[in-house]
Parts: C-alpha cells; sequence; structure tokens
RNA sequence: GGGAGCAUAGCUCAGCUGGGAGAGCACCUGCCUUACAAGCAGGGUGUCACAGGUUCGAUCCCUGUUGUUCCCACCA
C-alpha cells in the first residue's frame, strides 16, 4: 500500500503555525477586497467586525486571547461562507496608560520629567515609544492566528481619525452638546488629571467619623458635626440642616464661626440633610464634595478649593498650606483636640474612589472641565436597545447598559495630560472668547486679538475610540467605500467590563454622527480567571502569559482551552488541566489523519456510488453535525459548537468509524477511502475557525482542492446525505458491541481471550455476514453465527432489544449468579416498563403532550418489552 | 440602597424555546488490539441549594428563602 504522506507520530504545532501564518497573510488572504472578482466579489455580502482597540503599550494577556479568538472564529466562518469578511485590527493611543509609562520611564532612565523638558519633547519621546512597542500587541495578535486585515490597521491618533475626533467635538459643540463649566470632577494627584465617574473605582475602607464642635458666632452655643475629612473643613462655606428639623430651628440664618481659620459660614436649610443620620448637621463644602457643591450653587455660598494638583493644601489653608492632605487631616485632629473641639472619634467604613490607572484616592474637586451633555445623545441610544435594534448576548447585558445609561450623568472629557487629542478649544486672553474649530485659530472673532491660546489639555481616551466603528472605516469622508460597504459593522465582541466605558459611547455617537447604530449585536464574553476562580492581576501573581501556553502546547490548543465549555457573558477559569486535555485532542485529531493518510490511496475527493451500512451512518452524523455547529455559530454558542465537533471526532470518528473501517482498509477498499476522507475533509473544515493551524496542515495534507483551507467553502447542509435508517441499524450494532464488551469486561475477560459468539435474532438486517466482521473486529469474537435458537446451558447471554446473544463460556459461567444477574435485570426492564405505562396511561399526558414525545415514548416501552421477553426467555432455559 | 449573575458527579463546568441529567479532569479495573499510552475497553445510588406555585410532566418557567460573586449609587 503506497504511503501518500509520512506525518510525525506526535503533532507539535510549533514547526508549523509561524509557516502557515506567513502563507495566509502573504496571500493576501485575510485582505477582502471589495471589488476584486477573482477571490472576493462584489456581489458579496459585507461581514465586518472592527477590533476592540488594545492599548498601544500593552501586552496580550488571556483576555485578549478569549476575545481575539472569539473574534477571529466568527470571522472565518463567515469568509468561508462567502462573505466578504472584513476584520479591523488597530490600537488605542490609551492617554493616561501609555503618558504613566512614559514618564516612568524618563524618570528611571533619565532622571527627568515631562515638566522638565516640556510638552513637545515629551511628545516626541511617547511617539518613539509607541514606535518601538506599538507593534508588540499585533505581533501577538498574530501569533494567535487573528487573520485581522493588517492592511487596514488603525491607530485612535492616526491622521484620519484625529480628524474625525476634532469634526465631533465641534459638531456636539455647535449642538450645545458640549460646554465648559465648574463642576465637582474626580482629581487624581498622582496622574494630576481629571478622572470620568467610570474611571474611578469604590473601595470600601475603614476610616473613622470624627465628630466636631463649630462655635456659633456670639454665642457659647456649639453645632455638632460629623465628618470623614476632617481636612476638607478648611474649605467649609456653610452647615446646613434639614428644614423640618425641629432640633435646630433657632440657628437657621445664624452664623458660625469655623474652628481654626475663624471664618464666619452661615446655617443654612437644605431637604438634601438627612435628620437621622449622623447629628443632623452637615458642613457644607462646596468645592470638594459634589452634594456640597450643589448646595452651595443653591444657597450661593463662597466656593473655597483649598488642594493644589497634588492634594496639598493650597495657601487657602491658613496654617496648613503646603502639607499633604493626609498630613493635614492628622494634624487637624490634633489642633481640634486641643481646642476642645473634638467631641468623639468612631470608627466608620464606607466607600472611598480610586483612580482605576494608579489606584491613588481620588479627591473631588471643583475644576473647569469639558463636559458632554448626556441626555439628549442617550435618549436615541436607549430607544435602540430597547427597540432591540442593538441586542446584547447574552440578554441580561442590554439591563446593565439600560440601568447606566437611564441614569447617566455628563461625561467629563477634559484630561489634563499631553498624550491625546488635544481638545480644538481655543481662548483669547484679551477678551475671554472662546473658539471651537477643526482648525487652527489665529485671531480672535470677536476683537481680533492674536493673543490665542489653545486648550492645554486634551481629551479621554474613550472619546476616540466611541468613533471607533466609523472613524476607522474612514470617516469623516462620508464617500469612502468602506465605510459605504461595511458600516454599520455586523458584530462587536468585548467584554462586560466595558460596556459603560466603550460600548455604550460607540452606540450613541454611532447615532448621533451616522444616524446608524455600529452594530447590531454586541457579543459579551466574561473574564478568564486563574484555576481557584481569582482574577489574574500582576499583582496577584497568577497572570497567565497566553504566550507561554502557545511556547508549550500551540495556539490551537490554547484556542481550543478557552473556548471549550465557554458560555456567552460567562468568566471562565483557565488551568493546566484544561490545555493539557485540548493538547490532547490536537494530538488525536493529528493521529486520526495520521492513519488516514497511511491507508489512503486517491487523488480527489468524491463519495461512492455504494455506500456500506457504517458509510451511511458517519455521513449521516456528520451532515447533522454540519447543520448543528452552522447554528451554534450563527447563534454565538461557539462552546457548545466545539464541544460538539470534539465529540463528533473523537466518539463517532475516531472510536467507531475508524474502528469499524480497519477491516476494509486491510482489503484495501477504495470506498471506504472516499467516505473517510469526505468525512475528514469536511470536518477539518468545520473546525477550522476554531484551530486554525492544525487544521490547515492536516487539509493541506489529504485529497484537496484550492490554496487554503481558510477560504474554502463552509460545509453545507446536504438532505441527500441523511440516512435515518441505517443509522438506527449502526446503533443498534454498536449497542450489541457494547453490550457484549460490558459482560466482559465485568468478568474479567481480556482481550486476547476470543470466543465464538452465536446471535438469535430476526434483524437479519442488523446481524448479517457483512457486520459480523465488526463483532469479531470491536467483540473479540473468533466467530459469529446466526442462528433460530441456541441450546447451551454453559453459555452467557446477553439480552438486547434487537436479539439474544450466546458466548460459550463453560469455564465463566455460575449459574446461580447467572440467575441473579438477570433477575435484577428483569426488574430493572420491568420497573421501565411500569413507568413509561403508567405514563401512556395518563390520559393528560397522551392528550397534551406533542404526539412526537408520546411516539418517542411508545417505542422506548415496546424496546423494553422485546428486552423483557429475551430476558424471560433466558430464565426458563436455565431453570429449565 | 438599587441591579445582575451563579448554586448540577470529588474538582471545573455543559445541559440548545419544560418530556427521568452529561463532558473534561481526578479516581478504580483490565489492555503496549500495527493512528494515537497525549491512547483503548469498562466503572456514576448526583435529595440538579431550600420552600412553595404553574403544568399531564419542572434541573429548566414563576414567587419567596439561603449562600456566593460582581456591577452601579453623592448618605456627610
Amino acid at each position: 500500500m503506497a504511503i501518500k504522506k509520512e506525518l510525525a507520530k506526535t503533532y507539535s504545532p510549533a514547526d508549523i503555525e509561524e509557516r502557515i501564518y506567513n502563507f495566509w497573510n502573504d496571500n493576501g488572504y485575510f485582505t477582502p477586497e471589495i471589488s476584486d472578482e477573482k477571490t472576493f466579489s462584489i456581489n458579496k455580502r459585507p461581514f465586518s467586525i472592527v477590533i476592540p482597540p488594545p492599548n498601544v503599550t500593552g501586552n496580550l494577556h488571556i483576555g485578549h486571547a478569549l476575545n481575539n479568538t472569539l473574534q477571529d472564529i466568527i470571522i472565518r466562518t463567515k469568509r468561508m461562507q462567502g462573505y466578504s469578511a472584513l476584520w479591523l485590527p488597530g490600537t488605542d493611543h490609551a492617554g493616561i496608560a501609555t503618558q504613566i509609562k512614559v514618564e516612568e520611564m524618563l524618570r528611571k532612565t533619565m532622571n527627568t520629567s515631562r515638566h522638565d523638558i516640556g510638552r513637545e519633547k515629551f511628545l516626541e519621546y511617547v511617539w518613539d515609544w509607541k514606535a518601538k512597542y506599538g507593534g508588540n500587541i499585533i505581533n501577538q495578535l498574530k501569533k494567535l492566528g487573528s487573520s485581522c486585515d493588517w492592511t487596514r490597521e488603525r491607530f485612535t491618533m492616526d491622521e484620519n481619525l484625529s480628524a474625525a475626533v476634532k469634526k465631533t467635538f465641534v459638531a456636539l459643540y455647535n449642538k450645545g452638546l458640549i460646554y465648559r463649566g465648574l463642576r465637582i470632577i474626580n482629581w487624581c494627584p498622582d496622574c494630576i488629571t481629571a478622572l470620568s465617574d467610570a474611571e474611578v473605582e469604590h473601595k470600601e475602607l475603614d476610616g473613622s467619623f470624627w465628630y466636631i464642635n463649630y462655635p456659633l458666632k456670639d454665642s457659647s452655643e456649639f453645632v455638632t458635626i460629623a465628618t470623614t475629612r476632617p481636612e476638607t473643613m478648611l474649605g467649609d462655606t456653610g452647615v446646613a440642616i434639614n428644614p423640618n428639623d425641629e432640633r435646630y430651628q433657632h440657628l437657621i440664618g445664624k452664623t458660625l464661626v469655623l474652628p481654626l481659620l475663624n471664618r464666619e459660614i452661615p446655617i443654612i436649610a437644605d431637604d438634601y440633610v438627612d435628620k437621622d443620620f449622623g447629628t443632623g448637621c452637615v458642613k457644607v463644602t462646596p468645592c470638594h464634595d459634589p452634594n456640597d457643591f450643589d448646595m452651595g450653587t443653591r444657597h450661593d455660598l463662597a466656593f473655597i478649593n483649598i488642594l493644589d494638583d497634588n492634594a496639598k493644601i493650597n495657601k487657602n489653608g491658613g496654617q496648613y498650606c503646603g502639607m499633604d492632605r493626609y498630613e493635614a487631616r492628622k494634624q487637624i485632629v490634633i489642633d481640634l483636640k486641643e481646642l476642645g473641639l473634638l467631641v468623639k472619634t468612631e470608627s466608620h467604613s464606607h466607600n472611598v474612589a480610586h483612580c482605576y490607572r494608579c489606584d491613588t484616592v481620588v479627591e473631588p474637586i471643583a475644576s473647569k472641565q469639558w463636559f458632554v451633555k448626556m441626555k439628549p445623545l442617550a435618549e436615541p441610544a436607549i430607544k435602540a436597545v430597547k427597540d432591540g435594534d442593538v441586542k446584547f448576548i447574552p440578554d441580561r447585558f442590554s439591563k446593565i447598559y439600560l440601568n447606566w445609561m437611564e441614569n447617566i450623568h455628563d461625561w467629563c472629557i477634559s484630561r489634563q495630560l499631553w498624550w491625546g487629542h488635544r481638545i480644538p478649544a481655543y481662548y483669547c486672553l484679551d477678551c475671554g472668547n472662546i473658539m471651537v474649530s477643526e482648525n487652527d485659530v489665529n485671531s480672535c472673532l470677536e476683537c481680533n486679538s492674536h493673543n490665542i491660546k489653545q486648550d492645554e489639555d486634551v481629551l479621554d481616551t474613550w472619546f476616540s475610540s466611541a468613533l471607533w466603528p466609523f472613524s476607522t472605516l474612514g470617516w469623516p469622508n462620508v464617500d469612502d467605500a468602506d465605510l459605504k460597504y461595511y458600516y454599520p459593522t455586523s458584530v462587536l465582541v468585548t467584554g462586560y467590563d466595558i460596556i459603560t466605558f466603550w460600548v455604550s459611547k460607540m452606540i450613541f455617537m454611532g447615532l448621533e454622527f451616522m444616524e446608524q447604530n455600529p452594530f447590531p449585536y454586541v457579543f459579551i464574553n466574561g473574564l478568564v480567571r486563574d484555576a481557584y476562580g481569582k482574577k489574574m492581576s500582576k499583582s496577584s501573581g497568577n497572570v497567565v502569559d497566553p504566550l507561554d501556553i502557545i511556547d508549550k502546547y500551540g495556539t490551537d490548543a490554547l484556542r481550543f482551552s478557552l473556548l471549550t465549555g465557554n458560555t456567552p457573558g460567562n468568566d471562565m477559569r483557565f488551568s493546566d488541566d484544561k490545555i493539557e486535555s485540548a493538547r490532547n485532542f490536537n494530538n488525536k485529531i493529528w493521529n486520526a489523519a495520521r492513519f488516514v493518510l497511511m491507508n489512503v490511496d486517491i487523488e480527489e475527493i468524491t463519495l461512492p456510488e455504494n455506500l456500506a451500512l457504517e458509510d451511511k451512518w458517519i455521513l449521516s452524523l456528520y451532515n447533522n453535525l454540519v447543520l448543528e455547529v452552522t447554528n451554534n455559530i450563527e447563534n454565538y454558542e461557539l462552546g457548545i459548537a466545539l464541544g460538539k465537533l470534539y465529540d463528533f471526532i473523537w466518539d463517532n470518528f475516531c472510536d467507531w468509524y475508524i474502528e469499524l473501517l480497519k477491516p476494509r482498509f486491510a482489503n484495501n477498499d477504495i470506498n471506504a477511502q472516499k467516505v473517510i476522507v469526505y468525512v475528514l475533509s469536511n470536518t477539518l473544515k468545520l473546525l477550522h475557525p476554531f484551530m486554525p493551524f492544525i487544521t490547515e496542515e492536516l487539509w493541506q495534507s489529504l485529497p484537496h482542492e484550492g490554496e487554503s483551507i481558510m477560504i474554502s467553502e463552509f460545509p453545507q447542509y446536504n438532505e441527500s446525505l441523511l440516512f435515518p435508517e441505517d443509522e438506527e441499524c449502526m446503533d443498534k450494532l454498536i449497542a450489541a458491541i457494547k453490550a457484549i464488551r460490558i459482560r466482559r469486561a465485568e468478568m474479567n475477560v481480556p482481550p486476547s481471550k476470543k470466543t465464538k459468539i452465536f446471535i438469535v435474532t430476526d434483524k437479519r438486517n442488523i446481524y448479517n455476514e457483512r457486520t459480523f466482521m465488526f463483532f469479531e473486529k470491536l467483540a473479540w469474537a473468533s466467530s459469529v453465527e446466526v442462528c433460530e435458537s441456541y441450546e447451551d446451558e454453559n453459555a452467557i447471554q446477553i439480552i438486547t432489544d434487537t436479539a439474544t446473544i450466546y458466548i460459550p463460556f463453560a469455564e465463566m459461567i455460575d449459574i446461580a449468579k447467572e440467575l441473579d444477574r438477570l433477575a435484577a435485570e428483569r426488574n430493572n426492564t420491568l420497573k421501565e416498563i411500569t413507568r413509561l405505562e403508567s405514563k401512556l396511561n395518563n390520559e393528560g399526558f397522551t392528550s397534551k403532550a406533542p404526539v412526537a414525545v408520546v411516539e418517542g415514548e411508545k417505542i422506548k416501552l415496546n424496546n423494553y418489552k422485546e428486552t423483557l421477553s429475551g430476558i424471560e426467555k433466558a430464565i426458563e432455559k436455565i431453570q429449565k
């Protein structure tokens, strides 16, 4: 027998992955040409995904690996199904994160800071950094097998994307949806910038509750307030009580003397105050608390900011000027104690806001910042999800989205950073006029002054990523071919942790500027946790580097282990066990193909005219698999699809079909070769989106047409390949073989001991000369015979619903034990019969249950009855 | 304070619009059967968290309870 190709005994991914990826990339398979009729016709329907852009200086972590594998599976499937499938890759400049890294580098390697070298020089360093490290994550994505169109790679600070940012900013400003104003923002004193609400994380911390007496002016009376941040009293400009609090009615309008600074402050009445919390008296610090800010506005109180950019006390803090906020807190408590104004201290745990980047405690500070007015933008974005124009998968995330959107606050978009899109606002230093323009402004439109300065700040990183689905496709050029063809995109694949950061913003920006949702589906993936369910983080030291896994086990194994059992939106655990079982599956496929290649000597794939029982069986199962896998992928049930492929390949194809075919291969049966190559090759296609490398390598080794599996046609369901009767026959045969194996195992008969088998049956379509070989091969039979009846009390009897099988086994038989066993079997069968009969006698069931269910139960009952009669005959025979 | 998820075999998890529950790993037994020992053949008595309800029928749908995880929220 000719051996077409010798494969190694075990699969070693390292040898093939890079070669195959370059082969795909070099041949341009990742690039859908909209107008090229040869490979991708304009008549094809578009399918597009834009990548959630990883941070430009980031490194691939296991979450990226999952997220991008999901996208790759979808895009590869669609490409094979004939869509003009675009997966557009790119990176995000990631304002704060990147700036922090470069500042750190400056400090460590040059002992300098951005303030020392100035804005221009600093930005040069950041661009250098980007050039140096920006490609890292792209190369890592390639190692994952991602079939992104690298010719369309984008970066949020590309010229075109920056133009899009300016255009949207100006348009929103002109519409009155962007404004500049004094508001309480979250200030990170370490990053020295404002943060949006989304960029702070609340953590429960143990703190104290200090009760402090504020003396009434010209009186010996006190008002006791309680605070968790005593240093903020330096900015107090009032004390508030509830207007209905009868305890304090006489104080309304009176004046207090603020301790330490001796500032005179009024007592006001405001509904915000909860009578029953604390003392019922609240110090009001308009510049350092959002509620106090509102009260200060309502009651026209003074606004005194007591903190500088580093959260040190500024000159408004009198003798505390220059102290760090916590140092000042300590000192103030000491001083109050000395003055006898500290009533008591209670321990108190409360939520404290932290910077999501550097984990520093953020300070609420009143500050002039740019904001997006959210209500008008949120409304259509809410409607889009409520109307089902944008669907979350799974659906429960639409509740999270709506909950956030319906309670939305204005979005603080200015950041006191240098790395990012500079705000296109210009100030006239002479007349104070503010001009917002896409183009540089050199003279004041009001007073003609040339004393103009652009806003120093940059925009929130999420401002540019909000535009990503259309800015990457060419917008603001509305005639761009890509934009026309690929927008809206087909699906967004992302983690639930950035629904509020990113998904929500893309939806309202898409609606505002494209008048169309950016995507009809948002496919949500969960977090990848460690083997114990803990979130992976550098500080916990439990980070799994996907590149290590790839080096050790291969990309396909990594992809398999991330996908298997994965369900949309749910977190998953990653462990060594999983990756090993994935590796084993790779090897299983590899060896199945290896075996096929060793036995096959055909040049092309065609199905033979005459199909044997087992051929029809496997083709029928394969065909059902095509249908189910296709549907599962269509419904984003990728983990389920992969599970079915695994079961089919391992159980049906390897454990049964290959074994069933071995006798035919020994006879050089060409038909068997044709069928197995057909099934294997097409199964590889089904599996290709999930495990692209091994499937390409094996597909190339088998007879095939075309250049690459990744541009071959995805298998389609084919009614002519359905053989339900043959499927059933084969299932009965398998059941009989299994029953024999079980009995032999129970009796500890080693495989080396072959036995004669006698079958009493009237089902000659199942048990005939052709299928005897299966018993010889798979049930260790030395000979097989069908007979009318069989008389030998020294034979064991195996009873199925289609036959009674006798195996003469004189030395093994213990009559009493055999009777016991049969009695037990009889009992179990009777139980089932009783259960089914009472069900079928239930008028409610037969009249209300679907016909198919009732029929199914009848068939079950009948099978049990057949089995029972076999058992009873067996018992009778032994007792004779 | 609001909202969401999860609770199924020793462990990790599936269970596709309700019809007597599965996989991987682990464990036990027997096999180097010429694709694969990273393999083959066998091995599961699971109050499907608890209590009610709907239904002919509930792991699945509804209500409540308990445990657990997460998200959101300006109680000083």
